[in-house]
DNA sequence: TGTACATCAGTGAACGCGCGTTCACTGATGTAC
DNA sequence: TGTACATCAGTGAACGCGCGTTCACTGATGTAC
């Protein structure tokens, strides 16, 4: 497994790479393969296990928070994007499967965005000046608010690793482009014309 | 080309295509394939070119509209889901290479993107609630429309082809994600403690 | 504590297959005079 | 208008290579009695 992690960081995608790469990286006979995996599809979907097992967890402890005020947007970004820095194999390899993998991959990794995001709409529906919004609308604002953070966090993942200033913009920018979406939020049916 | 741009949109991404595939869909004997690339990576290239020729062309012309109202949203957020379902493939193509193709490609691709940012961000500047915003910011707020704009790209092509409905549905959060940027756009360093 | 057996990860030879690429070729279409 | 030659897309045989998968195997570790 760490061996196609590696490979992925480093290069192609995991739909493109072979068994034999993988079994050659890992320092072991390609036969050997068979012991742990029936073929590389299952290999691909216990990456994809392993990759949200702990993101997951790491989502239910920044949900902790409650309240939409700006430090807790700063705090959540700040912890978000450093475990993606310390997991980034992970992340390169989620993130090239979204659009690149096979459709189960695909549907598993949408399933997941979708329960963050659903997750998301449910600690919106509490802010007092969302009461009167959809939840159709609610869950489309969460969906708003956590494209934009994947998208950012797709694009840190094409920085080098040590490129620390770049990762640090990417950080800041994510905070504010969360931050206005909130202003948004706010400004939501309740004065829907200021800008018409 | 067109036989390549039909198999990445029935099934593989374009990394993983062998030569032989293309020219067998093409209706052709492998060899004959030189006659006109060097290369698989010089036919995605050239795919690649040809994906945004015509984007290009067609952004150009939403541009023409001016004041950020919101029939103008709603009018180019039609003409531009509307010329997605009508180039399919070639979206397809490239979603697949934004993230999962050659380096090459992923950079070509993030270039196109950072071009229609920086147009966006020209005519945000224009917008008069806007002059107090700085540059970085004015760029900040193009992103975040690029790329939630370009989310619910790569989510409608995941739909299928005749989901009238859900294609529909796509294009209405779209108008609503980003008229709820630009609400946050016009409290952005107006009101800037509203929410906190 | 010692013996017998089961489990399990890894080995190495072998297979048939699709791959990218080479080469000399064919035959149709375009161009010069 | 006719002849000679160049250009060009496509052909088909052949190559060596890495691929996924099979098979019978080895040897270390765990378990039962």
């Amino acid at each position: 497994m760490d061996a196609a992690l590696d490979l992925v960081a480093k290069k192609a995608p995991f739909s493109s790479l072979s068994l034999r790469e993988v079994t050659k990286k890992a320092g072991v006979v390609p036969t050997a393969f068979y012991r742990h995996f029936t073929d590389m599809s299952a290999l691909g979907l216990t990456l994809l296990d392993e990759s949200f097992r702990t993101l997951r967890q790491m989502m239910r402890e920044v949900r902790q928070h409650q309240l939409p005020n700006e430090q807790m947007i700063r705090g959540s970004m700040e912890t978000y994007f450093n475990y993606v820095r310390n997991n980034r194999t992970y992340f390169l390899f989620v993130s090239k499967e979204l659009y690149g993998g096979s459709a189960t991959m695909r549907q598993a990794i949408r399933r997941e965005i979708r329960l963050f995001v659903s997750e998301l709409a449910m600690d919106m529906a509490r802010f007092p000046f969302l009461i009167n919004v959809s939840s159709q609308d609610l869950q489309m604002m969460a969906t708003l608010v956590v494209n934009s953070v994947v998208a950012l966090t797709q694009e840190m993942l094409e920085l080098s690793e040590d490129d620390e200033a770049g990762q640090n913009e990417m950080l800041i920018m994510a905070e504010k482009q969360v931050r206005l979406i909130y202003f948004g939020v706010a400004q939501w049916r309740s004065e829907p014309d200021r800008i018409a």
